[in-house]
DNA sequence: GGTGAAACTTCTAATAA
DNA sequence: TTATTAGAAGTTTCACC
């Protein structure tokens, strides 16, 4: 759970990074003045810290026939139960996200699915697990926001 | 929107991509009994057809400070004031994801936070966005699944 | 479509500054 | 900490199945 102190540097190779995992590390070397050696020991060093985890690639769902997105807040019987829910919703393999919250929900959840009648059967799966009471589901028309297209620098920067 | 078809062979390369996406060519290749050209090819069409988008470093961002997640539901005092609403959010760096959404709210966002001032600040930055008549959050204790452990094939495989 | 090997680019680690 | 460099490793292309 340690803070880890990176610098501007760091910031902007991250950045490149975040927004092209391959990105050569001689590109980045170059805009940043700096020889492709020194980008290689710091992404290292980010890594050895923990800072990046891995990488990842952005697969456009919609293209594969996976358009529908959903959140679906659950309401548990007793919140003792939350542990157990969480291993039946894991199981599912188009629940996607699933956050323990405060508020509202006791669970929240983002589900993937091809339609609505597929959706429908997910939800009902959702539903019948034990220990859930019932469920309220928002279905996405759009996303309009992005996680990828936040770069790292605008947070870091911000107050 | 067109839906793409891809074989078992493209479906496993996906796999092991999004497990990290610096995974060589050639390990890919002797897993499937291919060659790493044939690796390449596939690889290729699939980002000309659109289907991987790009590609990204999953960041930890709690070692960074940022352990704060919180969903926030707007409703909005008129309808056609979403797209107005929307473009404001996008201003705020710690706006992750931004959905329109049926159901109880009209906009639904996930930010991330440093800690509970920092949200705070952020909670009032957004009800102050004109148009929106009041939010209502719901704050993350836990990030208990995570679209990072989802393989494509489990998704693809089901009914 | 796929292959295998050559040509090219990038990574990595060791050495030196 | 950073730069340089050289050998290892990965990627891309292409003539040929």
């Amino acid at each position: 759970m340690s803070k880890v102190k990176l610098d501007e540097i760091d910031h902007q190779i991250l950045d490149m990074l975040i927004d092209n995992t391959r990105t050569p590390f001689t590109d980045i070397a170059k805009k940043l003045l700096i020889s492709a050696g020194t980008v290689h020991v710091r992404v290292k060093k980010m890594e050895e810290a923990g800072i990046i985890k891995g990488s990842s690639l952005t697969i456009d769902y919609v293209k594969l026939g996976y358009s529908f997105i959903a959140y679906v807040g659950v309401f548990l019987e007793k919140t003792h139960q939350t542990k157990f829910v969480l291993e039946r919703l894991n199981e599912i393999p188009n629940v996607t996200v699933a956050h323990i919250t405060t508020g509202k929900f006791n669970i929240f959840c983002k589900i993937r699915a091809k339609d609505t009648t597929h959706a429908k059967n997910i939800i009902f799966k959702i539903d019948d697990i034990e220990g859930i009471s019932r469920t309220e589901t928002m279905i996405s028309l759009e996303e309009s926001i992005n996680d990828k297209k936040r770069l790292m620098h605008k947070i870091f920067n911000e107050l």
